[in-house]
DNA sequence: TTTTAGCACTCTCGCAACGAGAGTGCTAAT
DNA sequence: ATTAGCACTCTCGTTGCGAGAGTGCTAAAA
């Protein structure tokens, strides 16, 4: 691919931004009328061939207007959209959001799935944070009727872990504080394999419980049951491009079924490069999203605990907004589960 | 409304059998073709003058084929539908999810949504399940560094509540145990006014501990986070009435806002009678829920802990499936939350 | 060499006309 | 009470056509 004249390059922004606004076919015409470009329709008409025999533009039909490719898209988001900032009006109105409501993780990150379908139009997705490691922290055993214990792990950020466990025999309330407070000794800012290697320094009841420990957190480790907030999703219905049922599924299916949507997320995000990633008309082979463009990141404490983030929208959409949305509230939210989990 | 002869409610309940199979307007002659009746579809036109009288079959447009309305519906479901059975299969089959899932609440909760909507094929939701009073059972405070301490609440029934606390100075773990103890005997089985009159029984830290834990309890009432998961939402809009996304966002527009959904629940389900409900049409003046029904009911544990759990889908709706489908998974899941309540 | 005016050409979209088909309602005969 | 027969109504898919928008090309102008 050759390298792009300024015009041309101004000639493609222009194309995008016009086509953002009014999701139709932009002709030359109309671009000379609306932004006063001192050439005539003629030039704009040649230098769309260009960027047509480019694979940046591409046509509906024969003459109709044009309409930017997936490439085209990739080519402006890369080399064409500055760094842009959320107005502070709007930043101040977030933060305010953030700040008013309960101080509870859970909570924050229902919020912000919450605010970013409303800052960016589109449907958004925000997934727990899932600790890179679950660390023991602390044990508590509590008596209930007959034989029932209610075992209660909390790891590492405050994550709490509860499981009933029924005994061979009723025991005191005393007692199990008594093997909940051995436990804790021993096992204090352990990792899964060290508790599991650790069982035999116990006797009978306590060995039962910290090998139950171990498991609880190896599957803390192994499957993550976070949950994943989903926000917007009548946003994406009301876009023009998903007017007819069958393509709005294929876009919904990728945001309902969790297997499908954590794959994505985990191959987007294991090159784990730093900062907001576009991903433009499903890139990778993604056949569900083939018109769809996520623009999600990773947040939280790295080394602790992270989630992923982000939005998924129509190919037609505002990534200047949107890219800065995303930041910010990410900003935010790792703030504060990096104040939860270090405090 | 006079009453039905027995052949008109015949003719009722099969056109909206076919109806709910073809999704087109059902004509007389397709009826008598279809299910061999020994009359003439004439014989069949006539009744169907009546019914249309009686309001309970329209027409899309004169002389096209009839459409159950939602007063027929109502007829249908209240005196022809008969008391159905899931088969001993599909009964196997659920019970059998069930129970390989690990034993968590939220996690059986998240399988009922999933289960529904796939044996239904529309839309489902699940609440968690709402203690019906916050009752105190056992506190935790646990030093991290600094002046923070995490201090967890367990409620009867299991639940867990948690937050941070920032002390005016560092206290040590030994120390903390010891106010917890005293707190717990104190206030094991109160509830919230309770604990918040007893306050003064304690000094310094412990009173405000209390203080914090009465507030806690006082917001669990209130407010009330419990999760609502739902499944499905691509099946209903595979369903032809929502093929146009203006309608579909009707309905989604419900189950996503959650103000909304809860609004409609508490209105629907505040008769406590027990069972499955069935709201068709948006009865009761929901406007957005024009041609959606609703199957939906009570699960839980009565004077402790409830939840509500349905489907929504078009109007047109494989009612006898689906009432059998709530009826039976919400047996399932109360019995869960029974036990982890009771247990 | 670059830009522009002019023009023929292409393709969509909305509208009207039309016939086939499905289904009804009515009437008269069984 | 039921049914055959028939005229009538309405939708839906097709076709044809003109308006409109936009393109690509060519030849002239800068």
């Amino acid at each position: 691919m050759s390298a792009l004249s300024d015009r041309q390059e101004t000639i493609l922004a222009l194309i995008v931004r016009e086509y953002n606004e009014s999701a139709e076919p932009v002709g030359s015409k109309t671009l000379v009328d609306q932004y006063n470009l001192n050439v005539s329709s003629a030039t704009i008409r040649n230098e769309m061939v260009i960027l047509t025999e480019e694979g940046l533009l591409g046509q509906p039909y024969t003459s109709a207007g044009r309409v930017p490719t997936m490439e085209g898209y990739r080519y402006f988001v890369r080399k064409l959209l500055g760094e842009t900032e959320l107005p502070t009006a709007e930043k101040r109105m977030i933060s305010h959001q953030f700040h008013q409501a309960p101080a509870e993780v859970e909570e924050w990150v229902r919020l912000s799935a919450s605010i970013l379908a409303q800052h960016s139009q589109v449907a958004s997705l925000v997934t727990s944070p899932r600790p890179d490691r679950a660390i023991f922290k602390h044990l508590e055993l509590i008596a209930t009727q007959g034989r029932q214990v209610l075992m209660v792990l909390v790891l590492q950020g405050g994550e709490v872990r509860q499981q009933m466990l029924t005994l061979a025999e009723s025991v005191q309330q005393e007692q199990l504080a008594m093997i909940a407070n051995e436990i804790n000794q021993c096992c204090s800012g352990k990792m899964s394999e060290s508790i599991e290697s650790m069982t035999e320094e116990f006797t009978d009841l306590a060995q039962d419980v910290t090998r139950l420990c171990g498991e609880m957190m190896a599957r803390a480790d192994a499957f993550w049951t976070g949950e994943i907030y989903r926000d917007g999703l009548t946003n994406v219905l009301a876009q023009p491009e998903f007017a007819d049922a069958s393509s709005a599924r294929q876009a919904l299916r990728v945001l309902e079924e969790r297997s499908l949507l954590e794959e994505v997320l985990a191959n987007v995000l294991t090159p784990n490069v730093g900062g907001v990633q576009v991903v433009i008309g499903g890139e990778g082979g993604w056949e569900e999203l083939k018109d769809c463009s996520m623009v999600i990141t990773r947040y939280g404490a790295p080394g602790f605990a992270t989630g992923a983030m982000g939005v998924l929208g129509p190919t037609r959409m505002a990534y200047g907004r949107t890219i800065s949305a995303v930041r910010y509230v990410a900003g935010l939210l790792s703030d504060l589960v990096i104040e939860s989990f270090a405090g």
